[in-house]
DNA sequence: GTCTATAAGATGATAGAC
DNA sequence: GTCTATCATCTTATAGAC
């Protein structure tokens, strides 16, 4: 099974006063990336960013304007490689599979990208993941952007579906994928909370699992929400 | 079928200076519940909640110490009668039942009293919704009460779910309940982004559908998931 | 591009009068 | 219980030297 491939895993030390390239930029987008992931937007100020990246205060607003801008910079960044990896995946998997293909193939194969990035892209990924999950949690930030870029590659697995199952409604389709959606953007957050109440017994950032138990249980969802209607 | 009741309809209009009775902190604990809601905890501030609910910022800290004593008690405030209620209505449920119990009977009537409430409850109650369902994707405020009130209905929820299935393993159900309970965050939210990926064809306001949809949906993904393995 | 310095305002919290 | 007044701190953002 061929996976993604992690785009530019990003650096883990960050030089102060980086001698080479203008990647300051960058390092501020890791920075505020990893902390808007984790306490929202209104929950990091500018200078834990500057600090978190090593560079001035300053720094960060002749990058980016102002602290909305960093935002969605950040949001942006990766938002449409995420995308466009999706929308090749399962249509990749759809010209293999041809008129064999299955709901649960091609949940396989839109799952996989962000699930072997957040596994395997390096930590810029995962917190992507996260702040992608909040964003689609809580769209009060990105709700745009969130438009822009996701909801195209939604309406395309969508298509696909419905060459599956041709009977199916759309109003179906789509309340469907909203369970879904809800599944992942749970696991995506990797909030920790299954591990809890689970004593223990499932892991949430065991995204391997979690990935193939969504897989199943989405598919079977899907199946019973789109069921021809009794009589007809 | 029996709807909860609609305890305690929050109170709309907000006197200033209430002639009558202590209810000053319930004013402040209305109009916090309703801004950390939608802004979340850093996203509201003293003087904000103050102002909405039409008191003076030092009864703020005079009632609730601090900003995240606030918090608790909002949070906390509506924590074990929504969780009692839900452990209620599926043990009435389970008591009718009996052996006929169903999955789809089971779910409908563990999300009937958040559903219905958030529907007819009040505000307070909507709010409340969203902000459980948000604390539920981000648990870093909130950890502590989630875990206290809200696991055990979880609990009683599988191991009624596993007299229904009794071969089930308990990794399977744990997993299986973590997408159901992706799903109903998500929808508690009621962020609108169904709205327009659908282009207006689920409005996720419509919470009677959107339960309806999830009882299936869940029921079908608890089966998949928690099948027999083939062989043995 | 990067830093220093600082403006201009908002924030959580408290002391104390009534 | 409620309000006024205020503190100390932190916030975003900018102007300007290098």
């Amino acid at each position: 099974m061929s996976q993604p491939d992690p785009p530019t895993p990003a650096r883990r030390g960050r030089p102060r006063k980086a001698g080479g390239g203008g990647d300051t930029s960058e390092s501020i987008l890791d920075a505020a990336e990893d902390l808007f992931s984790k306490h929202g937007f209104y929950g990091v100020t500018i200078r834990e960013v500057a600090r978190e990246a090593g560079v001035d205060t300053a720094l960060v607003h002749y990058y980016f304007t102002a602290k909305k801008g960093l935002f969605d910079a950040v949001f942006l960044r990766r938002a449409a490689i995420w995308n466009n990896e999706r929308v090749d995946a399962i249509n990749r998997y759809a010209q293999a599979a041809g008129d064999q293909m299955t709901l649960e193939g091609l949940f396989e194969a839109f799952l996989q990208p962000p699930f072997q990035w957040s596994l395997k892209g390096g930590p810029g990924w995962k917190h992507y993941a996260a702040l992608v999950a909040q964003t689609n949690a809580n769209p009060a930030f990105g709700g745009e952007t969130m438009a822009r870029y996701f909801d195209p590659a939604i309406r395309r697995l969508i298509e696909l579906i419905k060459q599956i199952m041709p009977h199916a409604r759309d109003v179906d389709l789509y309340w469907a994928y909203h369970n879904l959606s809800g599944a992942l953007t749970l696991t995506l957050g990797e909030t920790g909370r299954l591990d809890r109440l689970s004593n223990g017994l499932c892991r949430s950032g065991d995204l391997e699992t979690a990935g193939a138990y969504m897989v199943r249980f989405a598919a079977a969802g899907f199946r019973a929400v789109c069921a021809e209607p009794d009589a007809g």
